[in-house]
DNA sequence: GACTCGACGTATCGAGTCGATACATCGTGA
DNA sequence: TCACGATGTATCGACTCGATACGTCGAGTC
Protein backbone atom coordinates (compact mmCIF):
# COMPACT_ATOMS: atom_id res chain seq x y z
CA UNK A 1 0.00 0.00 0.00
CA UNK A 2 2.99 2.35 0.30
CA UNK A 3 3.53 1.86 -2.93
CA UNK A 4 0.10 2.94 -4.06
CA UNK A 5 0.62 6.29 -2.42
CA UNK A 6 4.03 6.80 -3.42
CA UNK A 7 2.38 6.24 -6.77
CA UNK A 8 -0.26 8.76 -6.79
CA UNK A 9 2.17 11.00 -5.51
CA UNK A 10 4.68 11.12 -7.76
CA UNK A 11 1.09 10.98 -10.31
CA UNK A 12 0.84 14.61 -8.98
CA UNK A 13 4.79 15.61 -9.35
CA UNK A 14 7.96 14.19 -9.70
CA UNK A 15 9.50 14.16 -6.41
CA UNK A 16 12.71 12.90 -4.39
CA UNK A 17 12.54 10.77 -0.87
CA UNK A 18 12.87 13.39 1.76
CA UNK A 19 10.03 15.58 0.04
CA UNK A 20 7.74 12.53 -0.66
CA UNK A 21 8.09 11.24 2.87
CA UNK A 22 7.03 14.86 3.88
CA UNK A 23 4.09 14.77 1.85
CA UNK A 24 3.04 11.16 2.12
CA UNK A 25 3.04 11.75 6.09
CA UNK A 26 0.62 15.09 5.71
CA UNK A 27 -1.52 13.14 3.41
CA UNK A 28 -2.65 10.41 5.99
CA UNK A 29 -3.81 12.67 8.30
CA UNK A 30 -0.16 12.83 9.96
CA UNK A 31 -1.03 9.75 11.32
CA UNK A 32 -0.09 6.32 10.41
CA UNK A 33 3.88 7.98 9.38
CA UNK A 34 6.26 5.45 7.15
CA UNK A 35 9.73 5.57 8.29
CA UNK A 36 12.81 6.18 5.61
CA UNK A 37 13.28 2.29 6.53
CA UNK A 38 10.06 1.66 4.35
CA UNK A 39 10.86 4.51 2.06
CA UNK A 40 13.40 3.97 0.45
CA UNK A 41 13.31 0.22 -0.01
CA UNK A 42 9.83 0.85 -1.55
CA UNK A 43 11.02 3.21 -3.96
CA UNK A 44 13.90 0.85 -5.05
CA UNK A 45 11.60 -1.71 -5.26
CA UNK A 46 9.67 0.32 -7.50
CA UNK A 47 12.39 1.42 -9.50
CA UNK A 48 13.03 -1.84 -9.97
CA UNK A 49 9.87 -3.21 -11.39
CA UNK A 50 10.17 -0.17 -13.80
CA UNK A 51 7.02 1.43 -12.78
CA UNK A 52 8.81 4.89 -11.47
CA UNK A 53 12.75 6.13 -12.47
CA UNK A 54 15.19 8.62 -11.68
CA UNK A 55 14.42 12.33 -13.37
CA UNK A 56 17.36 14.93 -13.80
CA UNK A 57 15.65 18.38 -13.32
CA UNK A 58 19.23 19.73 -14.17
CA UNK A 59 19.80 21.58 -17.61
CA UNK A 60 23.31 21.30 -17.28
CA UNK A 61 25.23 18.30 -19.17
CA UNK A 62 23.49 15.33 -18.24
CA UNK A 63 26.66 13.39 -18.41
CA UNK A 64 25.84 10.20 -16.39
CA UNK A 65 23.86 8.25 -18.78
CA UNK A 66 21.42 6.61 -16.25
CA UNK A 67 23.21 6.60 -13.06
CA UNK A 68 20.96 8.28 -10.02
CA UNK A 69 23.16 10.39 -7.22
CA UNK A 70 23.26 13.65 -10.29
CA UNK A 71 26.33 15.52 -8.60
CA UNK A 72 25.44 18.79 -7.63
CA UNK A 73 23.69 19.55 -11.21
CA UNK A 74 22.70 23.03 -9.48
CA UNK A 75 21.59 25.56 -11.48
CA UNK A 76 21.63 28.33 -9.13
CA UNK A 77 19.53 30.30 -10.90
CA UNK A 78 16.78 30.16 -8.33
CA UNK A 79 17.44 32.03 -5.62
CA UNK A 80 14.47 31.52 -3.07
CA UNK A 81 12.22 29.17 -4.62
CA UNK A 82 11.36 26.82 -1.46
CA UNK A 83 10.69 23.60 -3.40
CA UNK A 84 11.47 22.38 -6.79
CA UNK A 85 14.65 23.91 -7.07
CA UNK A 86 17.43 21.51 -6.75
CA UNK A 87 19.34 22.32 -3.93
CA UNK A 88 21.86 19.39 -3.81
CA UNK A 89 22.25 15.90 -5.44
CA UNK A 90 19.18 15.16 -4.63
CA UNK A 91 17.15 11.67 -6.08
CA UNK A 92 13.95 12.55 -7.98
CA UNK A 93 11.35 10.33 -8.70
CA UNK A 94 8.87 10.42 -11.58
CA UNK A 95 6.16 7.89 -13.12
CA UNK A 96 7.39 6.10 -16.19
CA UNK A 97 4.23 4.85 -18.76
CA UNK A 98 3.75 2.12 -16.97
CA UNK A 99 3.78 3.24 -13.82
CA UNK A 100 0.88 5.61 -15.06
CA UNK A 101 -0.49 2.48 -16.56
CA UNK A 102 -0.31 0.51 -13.07
CA UNK A 103 -1.66 3.07 -11.20
CA UNK A 104 -4.62 3.23 -12.63
CA UNK A 105 -5.54 -0.50 -12.68
CA UNK A 106 -5.07 0.02 -8.96
CA UNK A 107 -6.97 3.20 -8.91
CA UNK A 108 -9.53 1.37 -10.28
CA UNK A 109 -9.88 -1.41 -8.42
CA UNK A 110 -12.21 -2.22 -5.36
CA UNK A 111 -11.29 -5.45 -3.56
CA UNK A 112 -10.91 -5.79 0.27
CA UNK A 113 -7.39 -4.58 -0.50
CA UNK A 114 -9.08 -1.09 -0.81
CA UNK A 115 -11.13 -0.83 2.37
CA UNK A 116 -8.97 -2.62 4.75
CA UNK A 117 -7.42 -0.96 7.82
CA UNK A 118 -3.81 -0.57 6.03
CA UNK A 119 -4.71 0.81 2.91
CA UNK A 120 -7.99 2.23 3.39
CA UNK A 121 -6.40 6.14 4.10
CA UNK A 122 -4.10 6.29 1.53
CA UNK A 123 -6.95 4.80 -1.21
CA UNK A 124 -9.21 7.54 0.47
CA UNK A 125 -6.51 9.79 0.31
CA UNK A 126 -5.89 9.26 -3.38
CA UNK A 127 -9.88 9.48 -3.92
CA UNK A 128 -9.35 12.80 -6.40
CA UNK A 129 -6.88 10.48 -9.20
CA UNK A 130 -10.16 7.66 -8.77
CA UNK A 131 -13.57 7.42 -10.82
CA UNK A 132 -16.43 8.42 -8.81
CA UNK A 133 -17.78 4.87 -9.50
CA UNK A 134 -14.99 3.28 -7.47
CA UNK A 135 -15.09 5.51 -4.56
CA UNK A 136 -18.58 4.69 -3.98
CA UNK A 137 -17.76 1.10 -3.49
CA UNK A 138 -14.71 1.71 -1.85
CA UNK A 139 -16.51 3.75 0.83
CA UNK A 140 -19.87 0.92 0.79
CA UNK A 141 -16.95 -2.14 1.01
CA UNK A 142 -15.30 0.09 4.31
CA UNK A 143 -18.75 0.38 5.92
CA UNK A 144 -19.70 -2.93 5.47
CA UNK A 145 -16.01 -4.15 7.07
CA UNK A 146 -16.74 -1.62 10.30
CA UNK A 147 -19.68 -2.89 10.79
CA UNK A 148 -19.18 -6.52 10.30
CA UNK A 149 -16.28 -6.02 13.41
CA UNK A 150 -18.85 -3.85 15.37
CA UNK A 151 -21.10 -6.90 15.13
CA UNK A 152 -18.25 -9.59 15.85
CA UNK A 153 -17.03 -7.26 19.06
CA UNK A 154 -20.90 -6.70 20.40
CA UNK A 155 -20.96 -10.67 20.50
CA UNK A 156 -17.96 -11.48 21.97
CA UNK A 157 -18.54 -8.42 24.42
CA UNK A 158 -22.21 -9.57 25.50
CA UNK A 159 -20.62 -13.20 25.91
CA UNK A 160 -17.84 -12.20 28.15
CA UNK A 161 -19.57 -9.38 30.13
CA UNK A 162 -19.55 -9.53 34.10
CA UNK A 163 -16.02 -10.72 34.32
CA UNK A 164 -14.05 -7.28 32.77
CA UNK A 165 -13.49 -4.83 35.43
CA UNK A 166 -14.67 -1.11 34.87
CA UNK A 167 -11.76 0.46 33.04
CA UNK A 168 -11.42 -2.49 30.69
CA UNK A 169 -15.25 -1.83 29.78
CA UNK A 170 -14.97 1.59 29.26
CA UNK A 171 -11.89 1.17 26.93
CA UNK A 172 -14.25 -0.80 24.91
CA UNK A 173 -17.10 1.50 24.92
CA UNK A 174 -14.81 3.98 23.59
CA UNK A 175 -13.45 1.77 20.89
CA UNK A 176 -17.10 0.96 20.36
CA UNK A 177 -17.84 4.55 19.87
CA UNK A 178 -15.11 5.55 17.99
CA UNK A 179 -15.95 3.07 15.25
CA UNK A 180 -19.94 3.57 15.43
CA UNK A 181 -18.56 7.30 14.34
CA UNK A 182 -16.70 6.59 11.77
CA UNK A 183 -19.41 4.22 10.10
CA UNK A 184 -21.25 7.17 10.68
CA UNK A 185 -18.51 9.49 8.72
CA UNK A 186 -19.20 6.80 6.08
CA UNK A 187 -22.66 7.34 5.69
CA UNK A 188 -21.89 11.04 5.43
CA UNK A 189 -19.56 10.51 2.78
CA UNK A 190 -21.77 8.20 0.85
CA UNK A 191 -25.13 9.76 0.35
CA UNK A 192 -22.62 12.65 -0.82
CA UNK A 193 -21.06 10.43 -3.79
CA UNK A 194 -24.49 9.19 -4.36
CA UNK A 195 -25.85 12.43 -4.88
CA UNK A 196 -22.62 13.05 -7.39
CA UNK A 197 -22.69 9.90 -9.32
CA UNK A 198 -26.69 10.84 -9.22
CA UNK A 199 -26.20 14.23 -10.73
CA UNK A 200 -23.53 13.08 -13.13
CA UNK A 201 -25.83 10.60 -14.85
CA UNK A 202 -28.81 13.11 -15.45
CA UNK A 203 -27.03 16.03 -16.76
CA UNK A 204 -23.52 14.45 -17.75
CA UNK A 205 -23.13 17.02 -20.27
CA UNK A 206 -23.41 19.84 -18.25
CA UNK A 207 -20.63 22.40 -16.71
CA UNK A 208 -19.02 19.95 -14.10
CA UNK A 209 -16.76 17.28 -14.27
CA UNK A 210 -15.95 14.12 -12.59
CA UNK A 211 -13.11 14.84 -9.93
CA UNK A 212 -13.56 17.84 -7.75
CA UNK A 213 -17.03 18.52 -6.79
CA UNK A 214 -18.63 21.27 -5.25
CA UNK A 215 -18.38 21.45 -1.55
CA UNK A 216 -21.24 20.57 0.54
CA UNK A 217 -21.57 23.42 2.74
CA UNK A 218 -23.25 21.00 5.76
CA UNK A 219 -21.35 20.94 8.66
CA UNK A 220 -22.43 23.16 11.25
CA UNK B 1 4.58 -3.54 25.89
CA UNK B 2 2.81 -6.75 25.18
CA UNK B 3 4.90 -7.96 27.98
CA UNK B 4 3.19 -5.99 30.33
CA UNK B 5 -0.31 -6.91 29.31
CA UNK B 6 0.86 -10.69 30.03
CA UNK B 7 2.36 -10.21 33.23
CA UNK B 8 -0.72 -7.79 33.88
CA UNK B 9 -3.20 -10.85 33.01
CA UNK B 10 -1.40 -13.65 34.64
CA UNK B 11 -1.60 -11.48 37.69
CA UNK B 12 -5.09 -12.11 37.32
CA UNK B 13 -4.99 -15.78 36.74
CA UNK B 14 -2.55 -18.54 35.37
CA UNK B 15 -3.21 -19.07 31.82
CA UNK B 16 -1.71 -20.89 27.93
CA UNK B 17 -0.81 -18.85 25.28
CA UNK B 18 -4.23 -19.79 23.79
CA UNK B 19 -6.21 -18.24 26.59
CA UNK B 20 -3.85 -15.74 27.10
CA UNK B 21 -4.30 -14.19 23.00
CA UNK B 22 -8.30 -14.41 23.50
CA UNK B 23 -8.34 -12.64 26.50
CA UNK B 24 -5.29 -10.06 25.38
CA UNK B 25 -7.27 -9.18 22.51
CA UNK B 26 -10.63 -8.45 24.02
CA UNK B 27 -9.09 -6.81 27.01
CA UNK B 28 -7.77 -4.03 24.01
CA UNK B 29 -11.31 -3.56 22.58
CA UNK B 30 -10.26 -6.32 19.75
CA UNK B 31 -8.11 -3.54 17.76
CA UNK B 32 -4.89 -4.16 17.66
CA UNK B 33 -4.85 -7.91 17.84
CA UNK B 34 -1.59 -9.30 18.58
CA UNK B 35 -0.56 -12.35 16.81
CA UNK B 36 0.69 -15.53 18.15
CA UNK B 37 4.15 -14.86 15.87
CA UNK B 38 4.15 -12.10 18.81
CA UNK B 39 3.02 -13.63 22.25
CA UNK B 40 4.72 -17.20 22.08
CA UNK B 41 8.64 -15.40 22.01
CA UNK B 42 7.60 -12.83 24.14
CA UNK B 43 6.42 -15.88 26.39
CA UNK B 44 9.93 -17.42 26.38
CA UNK B 45 11.21 -14.03 26.78
CA UNK B 46 9.79 -13.44 30.13
CA UNK B 47 10.26 -17.10 31.06
CA UNK B 48 13.70 -16.94 30.59
CA UNK B 49 14.23 -13.18 32.33
CA UNK B 50 12.61 -14.99 35.32
CA UNK B 51 9.80 -13.07 35.56
CA UNK B 52 7.15 -15.81 34.32
CA UNK B 53 7.06 -19.85 35.20
CA UNK B 54 5.00 -22.98 33.64
CA UNK B 55 2.75 -24.05 36.34
CA UNK B 56 1.40 -27.61 36.42
CA UNK B 57 -2.34 -27.46 37.60
CA UNK B 58 -2.78 -31.57 37.16
CA UNK B 59 -3.12 -33.05 40.38
CA UNK B 60 -1.74 -36.25 39.25
CA UNK B 61 2.26 -37.25 39.67
CA UNK B 62 3.67 -34.23 38.51
CA UNK B 63 6.93 -36.31 38.23
CA UNK B 64 8.51 -34.15 35.19
CA UNK B 65 10.11 -31.93 37.88
CA UNK B 66 10.08 -28.12 35.75
CA UNK B 67 9.33 -29.89 32.21
CA UNK B 68 7.15 -27.60 30.50
CA UNK B 69 4.30 -29.88 27.74
CA UNK B 70 3.07 -31.72 30.92
CA UNK B 71 1.88 -34.67 28.85
CA UNK B 72 -2.21 -35.25 29.17
CA UNK B 73 -2.49 -34.37 32.44
CA UNK B 74 -6.25 -34.17 32.78
CA UNK B 75 -7.98 -34.87 35.92
CA UNK B 76 -10.62 -36.20 33.95
CA UNK B 77 -13.25 -34.59 36.88
CA UNK B 78 -14.72 -31.49 35.09
CA UNK B 79 -17.59 -32.15 32.95
CA UNK B 80 -18.55 -29.58 31.61
CA UNK B 81 -16.24 -26.45 32.81
CA UNK B 82 -15.32 -24.64 29.28
CA UNK B 83 -12.20 -22.81 30.88
CA UNK B 84 -9.83 -23.80 33.27
CA UNK B 85 -10.03 -27.53 32.75
CA UNK B 86 -7.33 -28.95 31.08
CA UNK B 87 -8.01 -30.29 27.97
CA UNK B 88 -4.81 -31.35 26.59
CA UNK B 89 -0.76 -30.76 26.58
CA UNK B 90 -1.40 -27.00 27.59
CA UNK B 91 1.55 -25.10 28.87
CA UNK B 92 0.37 -22.78 31.43
CA UNK B 93 2.27 -19.66 32.36
CA UNK B 94 2.10 -17.80 35.99
CA UNK B 95 4.18 -14.98 37.63
CA UNK B 96 6.89 -16.00 39.55
CA UNK B 97 7.80 -13.08 42.90
CA UNK B 98 10.19 -11.80 40.66
CA UNK B 99 7.21 -11.26 37.96
CA UNK B 100 4.91 -9.84 40.72
CA UNK B 101 7.42 -7.21 42.00
CA UNK B 102 8.37 -6.12 37.96
CA UNK B 103 4.48 -5.90 37.41
CA UNK B 104 4.46 -3.60 40.53
CA UNK B 105 7.17 -1.33 39.28
CA UNK B 106 5.69 -0.93 36.02
CA UNK B 107 2.45 -0.51 37.19
CA UNK B 108 3.52 2.35 39.51
CA UNK B 109 5.29 4.37 35.95
CA UNK B 110 4.08 6.79 34.72
CA UNK B 111 6.43 8.22 32.11
CA UNK B 112 6.07 8.77 28.21
CA UNK B 113 6.45 4.84 27.72
CA UNK B 114 3.29 4.85 29.55
CA UNK B 115 1.23 7.47 26.94
CA UNK B 116 2.70 7.08 24.31
CA UNK B 117 0.00 5.36 21.35
CA UNK B 118 1.41 1.94 21.66
CA UNK B 119 1.25 1.38 25.33
CA UNK B 120 -1.52 3.49 26.49
CA UNK B 121 -4.19 1.48 25.55
CA UNK B 122 -2.59 -1.63 27.50
CA UNK B 123 -1.73 0.82 30.70
CA UNK B 124 -5.26 1.67 30.69
CA UNK B 125 -6.50 -1.75 30.41
CA UNK B 126 -4.86 -2.67 33.49
CA UNK B 127 -6.28 0.35 35.35
CA UNK B 128 -7.92 -1.67 37.89
CA UNK B 129 -4.39 -2.77 39.01
CA UNK B 130 -3.09 1.04 39.34
CA UNK B 131 -3.07 3.31 41.85
CA UNK B 132 -5.16 6.41 41.84
CA UNK B 133 -2.21 8.83 41.42
CA UNK B 134 -0.42 6.76 38.72
CA UNK B 135 -3.87 6.83 36.60
CA UNK B 136 -4.21 10.52 37.05
CA UNK B 137 -0.67 11.25 36.10
CA UNK B 138 -0.89 8.97 32.76
CA UNK B 139 -4.49 10.30 31.91
CA UNK B 140 -2.56 13.86 32.23
CA UNK B 141 0.21 12.67 30.25
CA UNK B 142 -1.55 11.18 27.26
CA UNK B 143 -3.90 13.97 27.37
CA UNK B 144 -0.74 16.72 26.74
CA UNK B 145 0.23 14.35 24.38
CA UNK B 146 -2.63 14.55 22.12
CA UNK B 147 -3.04 17.98 22.95
CA UNK B 148 0.63 18.74 21.10
CA UNK B 149 0.33 16.87 18.14
CA UNK B 150 -3.45 18.20 17.56
CA UNK B 151 -1.18 21.60 17.86
CA UNK B 152 1.69 20.17 15.38
CA UNK B 153 -1.08 18.81 12.99
CA UNK B 154 -2.77 21.93 13.10
CA UNK B 155 0.07 24.14 12.40
CA UNK B 156 1.39 22.11 9.74
CA UNK B 157 -2.10 22.33 7.78
CA UNK B 158 -1.97 26.14 8.23
CA UNK B 159 1.40 26.15 6.47
CA UNK B 160 0.64 23.82 3.60
CA UNK B 161 -3.11 24.43 3.04
CA UNK B 162 -4.68 25.42 -0.48
CA UNK B 163 -2.41 23.13 -2.10
CA UNK B 164 -4.12 20.08 -0.87
CA UNK B 165 -7.25 18.67 -2.59
CA UNK B 166 -11.44 17.94 -1.23
CA UNK B 167 -10.72 14.41 -0.29
CA UNK B 168 -7.44 14.76 1.65
CA UNK B 169 -8.48 17.61 3.58
CA UNK B 170 -11.85 16.05 4.72
CA UNK B 171 -9.39 13.16 5.87
CA UNK B 172 -7.11 15.69 7.69
CA UNK B 173 -10.56 16.95 9.14
CA UNK B 174 -11.59 13.62 10.13
CA UNK B 175 -8.38 12.65 11.83
CA UNK B 176 -7.98 15.73 13.54
CA UNK B 177 -11.78 15.54 15.04
CA UNK B 178 -11.03 12.03 16.22
CA UNK B 179 -8.31 12.78 18.17
CA UNK B 180 -10.18 16.22 19.75
CA UNK B 181 -12.80 13.64 20.75
CA UNK B 182 -10.21 11.62 22.64
CA UNK B 183 -9.28 13.99 24.51
CA UNK B 184 -12.70 15.13 25.61
CA UNK B 185 -12.65 11.68 26.72
CA UNK B 186 -9.66 11.74 28.43
CA UNK B 187 -11.04 15.06 30.35
CA UNK B 188 -14.23 12.91 31.59
CA UNK B 189 -11.80 10.45 32.77
CA UNK B 190 -9.48 12.97 34.78
CA UNK B 191 -12.60 14.87 36.24
CA UNK B 192 -13.54 11.32 37.75
CA UNK B 193 -9.99 10.39 38.72
CA UNK B 194 -9.65 13.76 40.38
CA UNK B 195 -13.16 13.44 42.18
CA UNK B 196 -12.02 10.35 43.31
CA UNK B 197 -8.83 11.13 44.95
CA UNK B 198 -9.92 14.05 46.54
CA UNK B 199 -12.57 11.99 48.03
CA UNK B 200 -10.18 9.05 49.58
CA UNK B 201 -8.44 12.43 50.31
CA UNK B 202 -11.12 13.52 52.71
CA UNK B 203 -12.59 10.35 54.56
CA UNK B 204 -9.73 8.06 53.92
CA UNK B 205 -10.49 5.83 56.26
CA UNK B 206 -14.97 5.26 55.44
CA UNK B 207 -15.87 2.46 53.38
CA UNK B 208 -14.47 2.28 49.57
CA UNK B 209 -11.55 1.20 49.06
CA UNK B 210 -9.39 2.73 45.97
CA UNK B 211 -9.12 0.24 43.01
CA UNK B 212 -13.24 -0.61 42.13
CA UNK B 213 -14.94 2.79 42.70
CA UNK B 214 -19.02 3.65 41.98
CA UNK B 215 -19.69 3.59 38.36
CA UNK B 216 -20.42 7.37 37.54
CA UNK B 217 -23.81 7.07 35.95
CA UNK B 218 -23.57 9.93 33.70
CA UNK B 219 -23.39 9.33 29.97
CA UNK B 220 -27.04 9.41 28.64
C1' DG C 1 -16.82 -48.12 14.46
C1' DA C 2 -14.85 -44.94 10.97
C1' DC C 3 -15.31 -40.63 8.92
C1' DT C 4 -15.05 -35.74 8.65
C1' DC C 5 -15.14 -31.24 10.58
C1' DG C 6 -14.30 -27.39 13.39
C1' DA C 7 -12.52 -25.63 17.81
C1' DC C 8 -8.51 -25.77 20.51
C1' DG C 9 -3.43 -25.39 21.12
C1' DT C 10 1.74 -24.65 20.26
C1' DA C 11 5.03 -23.08 17.14
C1' DT C 12 7.71 -20.96 13.21
C1' DC C 13 8.70 -18.39 8.86
C1' DG C 14 8.91 -14.64 5.59
C1' DA C 15 7.78 -10.16 4.64
C1' DG C 16 7.13 -5.64 6.03
C1' DT C 17 7.83 -1.74 9.22
C1' DC C 18 9.79 1.30 12.69
C1' DG C 19 13.17 3.99 15.32
C1' DA C 20 17.70 5.10 15.67
C1' DT C 21 21.53 6.17 13.54
C1' DA C 22 25.29 7.49 10.22
C1' DC C 23 26.92 10.56 7.01
C1' DA C 24 26.97 14.74 4.22
C1' DT C 25 25.67 19.56 2.64
C1' DC C 26 23.72 24.00 3.24
C1' DG C 27 22.04 28.44 5.51
C1' DT C 28 22.03 31.16 9.58
C1' DG C 29 23.31 33.49 13.43
C1' DA C 30 26.37 34.20 17.66
C1' DT D 1 34.59 30.69 12.59
C1' DC D 2 32.12 27.55 14.46
C1' DA D 3 28.05 25.35 16.14
C1' DC D 4 23.53 24.20 15.04
C1' DG D 5 19.54 22.81 12.71
C1' DA D 6 17.18 21.77 8.38
C1' DT D 7 17.73 19.13 4.34
C1' DG D 8 18.85 14.78 2.11
C1' DT D 9 20.10 9.65 1.24
C1' DA D 10 20.76 5.34 3.27
C1' DT D 11 21.09 1.17 6.41
C1' DC D 12 20.67 -1.82 10.54
C1' DG D 13 18.50 -4.37 14.29
C1' DA D 14 14.43 -5.38 16.52
C1' DC D 15 9.77 -6.11 16.39
C1' DT D 16 5.21 -7.48 14.51
C1' DC D 17 1.89 -9.57 11.49
C1' DG D 18 -0.42 -12.98 8.62
C1' DA D 19 -0.11 -17.39 6.98
C1' DT D 20 0.83 -21.73 7.80
C1' DA D 21 2.15 -26.30 9.76
C1' DC D 22 1.23 -29.75 12.87
C1' DG D 23 -1.42 -31.98 16.29
C1' DT D 24 -5.38 -33.13 19.74
C1' DC D 25 -10.08 -33.26 21.02
C1' DG D 26 -15.26 -33.55 20.90
C1' DA D 27 -19.38 -33.90 18.26
C1' DG D 28 -21.94 -35.23 14.64
C1' DT D 29 -23.11 -38.71 10.83
C1' DC D 30 -23.92 -42.92 8.47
Amino acid sequence: MLETAILGLLNESPLHGYELRKRLNLLLGSFRAFSYGTLYPALKALEARGLIETADPAPTATTGRSGARSATGRPSSGGKAPLATGRRGRIVYQLTAEGKEHLQTVLSSSGPAAWEDESFDVRFALFAQTDAETRLRILEGRRTRLTERLEAVRESAARTRERLDEYTLELQRHGLEQVEREVRWLDGLITTERDRVRGRERDHTAGASDAPAQRSKERG
